[in-house]
DNA sequence: CTAAATTAATTGCTATCGCAACTAATTATA
DNA sequence: TATAATTAGTTGCGATAGCAATTAATTTAG
């Protein structure tokens, strides 16, 4: 096994992933910058762009166009509180909702692909491990962040 | 643990490491699109840009653009086979040479911090289940396109 | 031996991404 | 309370990425 295989892979696998989303969901209108976002939508209706950022662990920047996209799309609607007018909050319009099985299975099935012939003990670990490496990473790139 | 998480770590995971990357190697102008060819020009001299795409697994015009900045900063030389005038074969500079071991140990690191505290098993283990869900979805995204 | 098909490299286009700078709203402080 | 600091969202920018179309060289077929 070659040395920094582990990043090698990573890259890999996020570009072939990448392109199957983009497949799966081009009838929709929503690419592999968009999914993420509309799922977490779906997960915890009147979310903020801050919180979903932290959640989706993706640039606030970024966050902010996909909404744009989704909502242009009709999937969600934003509103601003009431209470702090800084906030804005999103929400599945009906659209969305009627999407999301179509979503969630097409993610499945992409999973599926990934750890086709895995084994039950495997699926478990690959999990867990990516896990570990996530956390290790993300907590590194936070303290180089408040360093400066 | 939540379904399609596996995808959703993947993601996470290839964004950190990309910032890690530019932050390693931005003293050097290299980025996270050249430092893998870099060092497959280095593992394989003379390799084509086909060659190194396939090995990569980027695509051919990505490929491309790497090495044209690779050359412009001085890292690597480009000749065209004398005996197939379409390849243009890449090896590493003097400058090149020697910028490698600095790539290497940066590389290192990365992975050092992507699976601190991981035990052996568990680095053997997740490079193991890494290269089999690239393979998967390699052979999936290559099924795909040559259906069409 | 010429025309068609294939191959390798290249370019234009659009999407995604992080960072830095900016605006507007809110909170803290002097 | 007025000013400063913080917070949430927004915009511009440059880097990375895949796809499709183009060009030039080589190989295959008629």
């Amino acid at each position: 096994m070659e040395k920094h295989s582990i990043g090698r892979y990573i890259a890999s696998i996020y570009r072939y992933q990448s392109i199957l989303i983009n497949k799966q969901f081009e009838q929709y209108g929503i690419g592999c910058g968009q999914h993420t976002i509309l799922i977490n939508i779906a997960l915890n209706p009147g979310i903020n762009q801050k919180d979903l950022s932290e959640r989706v662990k993706i640039d606030r920047a970024n966050t902010h166009r996909a909404i744009k996209k989704l909502e242009a799309l009709g999937y969600i609607h934003t509103d601003r509180d009431e209470d702090d007018k800084q906030i804005i909050r999103s929400c599945l319009t009906e659209k969305g909702e009627k999407l999301m099985p179509s979503i969630k299975s097409g993610l499945h099935d992409i999973t599926e692909i990934m750890i086709k012939n895995f084994e039950d003990p495997e699926r478990e670990e690959i999990t867990n491990l990516l896990q570990k490496i996530e956390e290790n990473v993300q907590k590194y790139v936070k303290s180089l962040r408040d360093d400066s």
